[in-house]
Parts: structure tokens; sequence; C-alpha cells
RNA sequence: UCCCUGCUAGCUCAAUGGCAGAGCGUUCGGCUGUUAACCGAAAUGUUGAUGGUUCGAGUCCAUCGCGGGGAGCCA
């Protein structure tokens, strides 16, 4: 195996003289008479080898094997490069070709290809140089991310994926189940009989963790999950997936004042991490994915988030003299356009808006003196619309009781929900960041199947 | 799920209802310490599927499939 120190990423900070390995994969190959370069890349790095060929050097039989796609090791000396575009570069003396790859099918061209294309070859796309910097990115926001809350004294917890309770919210679930389905288990009444499933119950996949890690943190003070989140809604947008990963924070003694400025502060930490974590990954996405996204993520380090309620909101709305699609009056729920408005023409800048009517939220928010309102709030972010949803949860027994039954919810399900308010409830907050989105706004690809390995989503499910 | 739009060579795209095309990639040759190299030549097609209209359909019509943009649902 390759070990530190010894990925193309450290060879090309290696020191000059050196014999080294090279392990990787080949990514253009450029012929002159009497002197080939070879572009190696191993993941490590944005940055490819380059393995300079003298003619003779090399037995015909291998250099005609190292063609793009094809998977080598190069053994040579590392010398100072005479051209501009690498400080280093590899002068072979031996190579291995582990497997080659037939440049007449290889799909990977040196050209650019449509990321809808690259998305069709799913095992391949991950040579290429976007999906090598997405990539990269992503695992280091996943760092960042934890990182950011051990830093902070937080429980990373581990919420179940498969879950028997239907009372998780709103969101179309999966099924989970090992009944046969051509000869389903009947009751007297005619419906299908889940004491036979695996379960002995209806069970779904998760579509969030948020209940299960209040438990925690009315245990641990502070914690967080991060895991695969699902949904069943049929949605076809460049911004849903079926299957996503969400970061879920939830804070006993906190009010949302706090929850507001830990997600600033979380955003800003993440963010500024893979900055300094990935700069040629984003050098490139400003190159050639979207020239704003360097600019844009510096300002959202320096910049304070806007705040507003969302009746402040809603007044700017009216005042805006625009033609609406839907309708702006207090108690709408706000759309896409009116995001797009605060976020991108009014504040130009991320904007939290809280205090939303009760009647467009989750039962589980606490309920605002006014009668009329909750401590919710939503981060709003320029381009990509909602990036966190959060909330004071209601931490008082007979407000909570009291909302489930008003809204016709099924008060035996949520009898621990309840318990958790009963015994020992403290005021505690906290939200949800999809992963995904983040990586939207890290990196400026437009469509968030590519920025996970394997999407999700209606109708696909390949790979 | 709704609205709009697209599907032609490996890829990106042309083609008034009338002979199926180009660039890139690939192969071969040339040139050059090259950087998405350059020059010349060659090979490459069930025009997404199924029906229909027509003397004749890549082009028009219908249905289906898949992609893209927008919307809803949301993270």
């Amino acid at each position: 195996m390759i070990h530190q120190g010894e990925y193309i990423r450290d060879i090309l900070r290696g020191e000059v003289g050196k014999t080294v390995h090279a392990h990787g994969w080949v990514k253009t190959r450029r012929d002159s008479k009497g002197v080939s370069f070879v572009q190696l890349n191993d993941g490590s790095s944005f940055q490819d080898l380059q393995v300079v060929i003298e003619e003779g050097a090399l037995p015909e039989e291998a250099m005609k094997q190292t063609t793009t796609g094809a998977c080598v090791r190069v053994t040579g000396e590392l010398v100072a490069s005479p051209a501009a575009g690498q400080a280093v570069e590899l002068k072979a003396k031996e190579i291995l070709v582990y497997g080659g790859a037939d440049p007449a099918t290889y799909p990977l061209q040196k050209k650019g290809h449509t990321m809808e294309f690259l998305r069709d070859i799913a095992h391949l796309r991950t040579r290429s140089n976007t999906f090598g910097a997405v990539f990269r990115v992503r695992n280091a926001l996943a760092h960042a991310i934890h990182n950011f809350y051990r830093e902070r004294g937080f429980v990373y917890v581990h919420t179940p994926i498969i879950t028997a309770s239907d009372c998780e919210g709103a969101g179309a679930m999966f099924g989970v189940t090992t009944l046969d389905m051509m000869n389903l288990p009947r009751n007297d009444s005619g419906a299908v009989d889940y004491s036979k499933d695996f379960f002995g119950k209806p069970a779904y996949l998760t579509v969030s963790g948020q209940l299960n890690v209040e438990i925690f943190a009315l245990s641990f003070t502070n914690v967080y999950t991060f895991g695969p989140t699902f949904r069943a809604e049929n949605s076809n947008t460049p911004r849903h997936l079926s299957e996503f990963w969400m970061i879920e924070p939830e804070m006993a003694f906190c009010d949302l004042e706090g929850d507001m400025e830990l997600a600033e502060a979380f955003l800003k930490y993440i963010i500024k991490y893979v900055m300094e974590a990935c700069p040629d990954d984003l050098e490139f996405f400003n190159k050639r994915i979207d020239n704003t996204v360097l600019a844009t993520l510096s300002q959202v380090v320096e910049n304070n988030f806007e705040h507003v309620t969302y009746t402040e909101a809603i007044r700017l709305l009216e005042k805006s003299n625009r033609t609406w699609e839907f309708p702006v009056f207090w108690g709408a729920d706000m759309q896409s356009e009116h995001e797009r408005y605060l976020t991108e023409e009014v504040f130009k800048k991320p904007v939290i808006v809280t205090d939303y009517p009760k009647e467009i939220k989750a039962f589980y928010m606490r309920a605002n003196d006014d009668g009329k309102t909750v401590r919710a709030m939503d981060v709003l972010a320029p381009r990509i619309g909602e990036i966190i949803g959060g909330s004071q949860r209601e931490e008082r027994y007979d407000v909570l009781l009291d909302k489930i039954r008003k809204q016709e919810l099924n008060e035996e399900a949520y009898w621990w929900y309840l318990e958790l308010r009963k015994y020992g409830s403290a005021p505690h907050a906290g939200f949800g960041l999809g992963f995904e989105r983040v990586m939207l706004y890290l990196t400026g690809m437009k469509n968030i199947r590519d920025v996970i390995p394997f999407p999700r989503t209606p109708g696909s499910a390949d790979f």
C-alpha cells in the first residue's frame, strides 16, 4: 500500500535528486520526438505529477500500454522541471503497468465533458479534474464538521437509519420490509399485517435524526449527528436527493439566539477550513465552474449574517414593488423567488429569517409569547436557498402536548418525546444542515447529483 | 408531480420534408521539452424507442423512455 510521504501530493513537494516510486492513473500523455510526457494522478492532489520518459528509457511494450486511463507505477529520479507548470517532474527509469486502458474505448478525453455525461460514467468520473476536486473537498468538509464540534466539546451521536416510528416529520419515507410483496399477509380487514414483518410493525428509513438526538442533548448537553438521510419525495431538481447527508447539532441550555450563533460560526468555520485545506481545488472551481465562488466564500467568512424576522421579511417583499408569481402576505410560506430576492438582491449575503408563523412550521418548535409565531430560523444562502433549518424546541410538556393534539398527531407515538419534557426538561435548540447543499455552495457546482459519489434520485439508483 | 426544452459518430454539436456532416477524441504519418500542443490523412452512424402522416421523415404528429432548466416539497 501507499504510505504517508508516498502519495503524488508528497512527491510534488519532494527533494530533487531522490529516487521515488509514483503510483497512479494516467490522465494524459503528450509525445514529442525523443520524449514523452505522462500526467500521473493518484487523487491525492489536484496537480498531476509530470512523468518524463526519454526515448528508449522504457520498454516499448510498456510504453504502448501507457495511455490515458492506464494504471501504472513509475520509478525514477525526481528532477527540477525546466518548463513552466510544475516545479519538479519524474524522470522515468522503470515502469510497471498494472492495468491498461484501450484508448479507442476509454471514455474520458482530454477535452471537457458535460456533467451529464460524466454522471453516466460514475465509475470513471472520479478520475476527472472536476470530480477529483469535488471529492477532495467533500472529504475535507466532513473533517471540518467533526473538528468544529469536537473543538466545542460536542458528542457525536449515531442516530438510527431504520426507524419504526413514523413520527419524524412530514417527509415521505421509504418503507423497509422483508415481506413477500407478491404474497402479503393480511389481517381480517384486508390491510397488510405488519405484525408479520421483520420488526413487527411498519419500518422506514429515517428522514431526520433530530428527535433521537434530542434524547442525547438532554443527557450529554451538546451533541450532533452526521449521517445519511432518506426522502421518498418525487423531487426532481438540482437541489434534491433521495439519499443525502445531514448534520444536526442539538444543544441543551440553548435558545434560538444561541442556535443562530452556532449556525453562523459553523458555516464560517467549515468554509474557512476547506479554503485552507483545498486551495488548488477551489481555485479550479473558481476558474472552470463558477468564477464567483472564491469571492463569495471570502465574503461569507468576513461578514456577519443578516438577521430578519419573518414579519420583517414579508414587509420587505411587500415593499419591493415586484409582481410575484406567488402572493406575499403574512402567513404565507416563502417561495424560492422570495428567498432569492432577499439573499441575492436585498442583502447579497446569507440571511437568517426567524420567528415564522406557527402554522407553517413543525409542531416541536417553541411557541412565542405572541401566540402567532414560533422560534424557528432558516439560513438562506444566495443561489442555493435554504441551507439550514432549525429552531428552539418546545420544552414545556403541556404546551407540546397541546400542540400534538391540535395538529391531530398520534399522541402515543410521541410518548418518549413527551417524557423528555416530563423528566428533567431543559430549553434546547438545534438545526439541520444539508451536507450536499454546503458542497454546492463551496464548489459552485450546479447540480447536487454531482457533489455526492453515487446520487440516488427518483428513477435513478445506478452504481 | 406540473410547465418549458432537448435526445444525430466515443464526446460536443450542425443538417429548408429530398445523398448523414464538422470539431474534438481514436488510428496512421510528420514536427516539436510538451502543458486541453501543433500539421496532414484515415476509420467511425439502427439519428432515444414504438407507432403514424408522406412519393420520401433526423426534420411533421402521437405515445413512451431518458437528460437539462424552472416550479412544488424540502436539507
